[in-house]
DNA sequence: GTGATTTGACCGAA
DNA sequence: TTCGGTCAAATCAC
């Protein structure tokens, strides 16, 4: 029996082993899920259909079996993968001996679980898996051997590449998710399924390889969840896993405690972390899915924890994503050069968004608006493999550290990437401003004149004024309800004439996360129903999209705060999206 | 005339 | 040596 790390390997054995176990552990997996897909649980024994679904019972005890061998491999895995970043972190370049060392480092602490292989083999059916009862415990999991019942598992014959994954072949996860777990509603509608439900675009396939949530536990109370699920987003779009990946503002517990606030449309599950395995990058940077050429894009030493995460997959943002990296850390027992601790500082007083163009509002500097006024613009620079300058600006008041840069990101250029650097210490922190009255008017006026109601609509709207409303019926005419809402007057452009009389009804939101870690966004469903002659009679829209974004948490707090009416949210959505339907 | 922006040069880090 | 961040003189807009 030869062990990976145990003779002298070559570096090509060592990558062919690896692959190879890889392979078949993924083998293993697939077919663990499409059994676990089969299976009717056993206490509702009146949805089971015929005898084939009776045989594919499986019972709870040897569930909690799995469950628990299951949490084991992938803490394993986890280990593994630190193990890994460790080892290309601290040397580029490792020798084969290193290579060697960090196998064997990984296999002794892994002894109870690996067993030995042979070397390289055509993928063989399994042998029966012999087990002893299962423990009660899962906590612990590293130290405990968990043992398999004795279950079969019939595992393909044919290789990976014949066999696409489940998820591959149009199973989108939140179903895949749905159908797998079969825990407390509040796990199918928590805030990641609802985004995994919200997430895809309509007309697109799920990436071919796939994305799903692997793990679900409960920790401490039942009200708190610790999902950990593994996305494999090597496809870059149509999907945009990655605009809802490493969400921290899911933990952002001043969500909850202002049901109030627009941001009360996402489920309101009281706590939770997440645990993010690997994701790729913002979408808006990595058409091609890149991580190199997004690494060069986002550029700078401010963007670390994003570089860091393109190339290992750590979680952006949220407290858990450093627990393995802190634990590691503790482990080793070791000091930071105090270089790395300065660039963390200089990290941590570094924000990255991503912001959009506003038309009308933001046409005039070519920037997005942040809402200070401060902003004086210090220079331009052509960077590197992008494709637009990257703008410099301070804050103008004297003694204030604030700056940020601000570029155009290539795939979409009304999109920029705006990194924040320092904080405001002068009063004019607050992160939002009010258009001059006059000049959204004299803006709008000129929509108007220019026959696009929309826009008018549209920038009175996000102007924050409160007599935007009125201001948009004494300059649009016509008693448009809820005409501060800028989706409603989309819609009513989009069918050409501003009708008489209408009244509209709200019939659905849809929250979810749009770029960046700050950044949610609203698909609304809105029916307008006209009377008074009209020869329509209802019009059901959809697609106007809110977004809402803040910097820091006390920018979130502030706003938070607030005593703030609808329009006082950034508003976009996009006219082409909306879809009137008569 | 004043303030904001542009742009080439400079500098430090890697 | 390269690249990104900053400076400051020149230029522009109001």
């Amino acid at each position: 029996m030869l062990r990976l790390g145990g003779g002298n390997w070559s570096e090509a054995q060592c990558v062919e082993k690896v692959e190879e176990m890889l392979s078949r552990a993924i083998i293993h997996q697939e077919d663990l899920w499409g059994m676990l897909m089969l299976h009717s649980p056993a206490a509702d024994p009146g949805a089971m259909g015929g005898p084939e679904q009776q045989q594919a019972v499986i019972p709870s005890m040897v569930l909690r079996a799995l469950m628990a061998k299951l949490e084991n491999s992938m803490d394993w895995c986890h280990l593994a993968l630190c193990r890994l970043k460790e080892i290309l972190s601290n040397s580029p370049c490792p020798p084969p001996a290193s290579l060697a060392a960090a196998a064997r480092s990984s296999r002794e602490l892994a002894a109870t679980t690996f067993r030995d292989y042979e070397p390289a083999k055509p993928i063989q059916r399994p042998q029966q898996l012999i087990v002893s009862k299962p423990s009660p415990s899962s906590s612990s999991k590293l130290k405990q051997h968990t043992p398999l019942s004795q279950i079969h598992v019939p595992l393909r014959e044919e290789s990976l590449a014949s066999s696409p994954h489940p998820l591959a072949a149009g199973l989108q996860p939140s179903s895949c998710f749905s159908a797998g777990q079969s825990g407390p509603s509040t796990v199918t509608d928590s805030p990641w399924s609802y985004l995994f439900r919200a997430t895809p675009k309509a007309s697109a396939a799920p990436p071919a390889t796939g994305g799903t949530m692997t793990h679900i536990t409960h920790q401490g109370q039942q009200s708190a969840q610790h999902m950990h699920f593994v996305m494999n987003s090597e496809s870059s779009d149509p999907w945009n896993c990655t605009d809802i990946i490493s969400q921290p503002t899911f933990t952002h517990k001043s969500k909850v405690d202002h049901p109030e606030r627009a941001l009360n449309h996402l489920p309101r599950e009281t706590s939770f972390s997440c645990r993010v395995e690997a994701f790729a990058a913002p979408s808006c940077l990595t058409a091609g899915a890149d991580a190199e050429a997004a690494k060069r894009q986002l550029g700078g030493k401010a963007q670390n924890s994003e570089i860091a995460a393109l190339e290992g997959g750590i979680e952006l943002g949220s407290t858990a994503s450093h627990s393995s990296d802190v634990q590691d850390r503790s482990r080793r027992n070791t000091v930071r050069p105090k270089r790395e601790r300065e660039a963390t500082a200089e990290e941590e007083k570094s924000e990255v968004q991503y912001q959009r163009l506003r038309p009308g509002l933001d046409a005039k500097k070519g920037i997005p608006d942040d809402g200070h006024r401060g902003w004086k613009k210090y220079g331009n620079k052509a960077i590197q493999n992008a494709n637009f300058c990257r703008g410099y600006y301070k804050c103008s008041i004297k003694n204030c550290n604030a700056k940020k840069m601000v570029q155009p990101t290539d795939k979409d250029p009304s999109i920029f990437q705006v990194t924040y650097v320092g904080k405001h210490t002068c009063s004019s922190a607050h992160p939002r401003k009010r258009q001059p009255r006059a000049n959204v008017m004299a803006g709008a006026t000129t929509f108007v004149a220019a026959g696009d109601q929309a826009a008018a609509a549209q920038l009175l709207a996000s102007s924050n004024d409160p007599n935007a409303a009125a201001d948009q019926r004494s300059l649009l005419g016509g008693t448009v309800a809820g005409a501060g809402t800028p989706e409603i007057t989309d819609m009513v452009s989009s069918m050409d004439t501003l009708p008489s009389n209408v009244t509209t009804e709200s019939l659905s939101e849809q929250w979810q996360v749009l770029t960046g870690p700050h950044e949610t966004a609203a698909t609304t469903t809105t029916r307008v129903t006209m009377t008074g002659g009209s020869d329509l009679e209802s019009v059901e829209g959809r697609g106007s999209t809110d977004t809402t974004s803040w910097s820091s948490d006390d920018d979130w707090k502030n706003f938070a705060s607030e005593d703030v009416d609808e329009n006082d949210i950034y508003s976009y959505f996009d006219r082409n999206s909306v879809e009137g339907v008569i």
